[in-house]
DNA sequence: ATTTAACATGTAAATAATTACATGTATAAT
DNA sequence: ATTATACATGTAATTATTTACATGTTAAAT
């Protein structure tokens, strides 16, 4: 926190194509929510500041016959400020928090018969947010080759196989954990047995 | 954020052993502190909050002739919370966030000369990361069998596996995507000669 | 002996982020 | 026609988190 990622990630997505807030709200339930996201409480105050900052500059545009859509377009200044982010190397790496790992690490004072069922739904879960997201990918990717990719789609390509990949790897994890408790379940039942 | 993680955190540190407030910070810097971490200044005022919920209680130990340090113990109450807490599923699935791939998403504003020294940065930083996990691993675990493995290690093990795989998951899909980007670069100039 | 690094604890100010409150339009389903 | 849902935008209050400021002790290295 507190390098305003939510700046850039808003002057990314404006760099792409003009965006509503609605529209940038709707973005982080996609592919580059897996990444970062943010409530539109916090995105509409942000758009307004990034305006302030000249950054961004907004225009009206009709929806129906009496809303008013609030249009954002990435200003020449935004973009070399975005651009100069990209480059940018954080200092360091920051944590990837992950709260069901935080449990796990308690493990012990969760009482045994509860630890696969914690395990299970958490499995259960990641396994839904997997379909998910390689239902995103075939669709917007089928069977092309990354090769061929145009350089608008390239990031998106990336980033859609890095979560995939990394919703494989908790499950794999959590698969592996699964066996162990079994396995110490069992072990135990047949010393006291 | 909102769902006190951090206390939660805290109660799960002191439920296996009385630490004063640099000891936590300094677990934050370990095998936990790749799930969830927090600044000193942060974890201080969690902990004076707690002693007045009487989650946990003082005392102080001296460490050398005038330095009084504060050791924190959780109370019946405190680990009660935290077992309850402990069994809560959360509603949702936060997002993991990841500047990197943020960065990535938005890749068609970076220079293309740059794309793969970004790539290449960041396989350097989470290799060390990995290299840092693995010590710690065979620290701790060697070779041990996690099936006979006492349960207060056992959530240590889960968390530092957990650990491990997710750098050697990111490093492999760093791999695959400098591959992708080399043959583009390669296609390109075979192209434009 | 002196310096450096690690140990140790705090507060204040600013920023980031969530939750709750608040309102209205447009479209699809029944 | 009515209802439900998605579209659309905002503010206020609270909480979480970081950065900066501030100070002192102990142990190890030079």
């Amino acid at each position: 926190m507190g390098r305003r990622i939510l700046k850039y990630a808003i002057l990314g997505l404006l760099s792409k194509e003009d965006m509503s807030g609605y529209d940038i709200t709707s973005e982080f339930k996609q592919a580059i929510g897996q990444f970062w996201s943010a409530k539109h409480s916090q995105i509409y105050v942000e758009l307004k500041k990034l305006v302030s900052e000249e950054l961004i500059s907004q225009y009206i545009q009709m929806a129906g016959v009496k809303l008013e859509k609030k249009m954002y377009r990435i200003t020449p200044k935004g973009k070399k400020e975005l651009q100069s982010w990209l480059l940018k190397i954080d200092e360091q790496l920051e944590t990837e928090k992950d709260v069901f790992a935080l449990r796990v690490y308690f493990l012990k004072d969760i009482p045994s018969e509860e630890v696969l069922w914690l395990f299970f739904n958490q499995l259960k879960r990641k396994s839904e947010k997997l379909s998910f997201l390689k239902e995103q990918f075939s669709l917007h990717f089928g069977e092309k080759d990354p090769i061929n990719l145009d350089v608008e789609e390239l990031g998106h390509y990336f980033v859609l196989t890095k979560a995939i990949s990394r919703e494989e790897n908790y499950i794999i994890w959590l698969n592996k954990s699964i066996e162990i408790i079994k396995k110490r379940i069992a072990d135990k039942s047949f010393g006291e047995n």
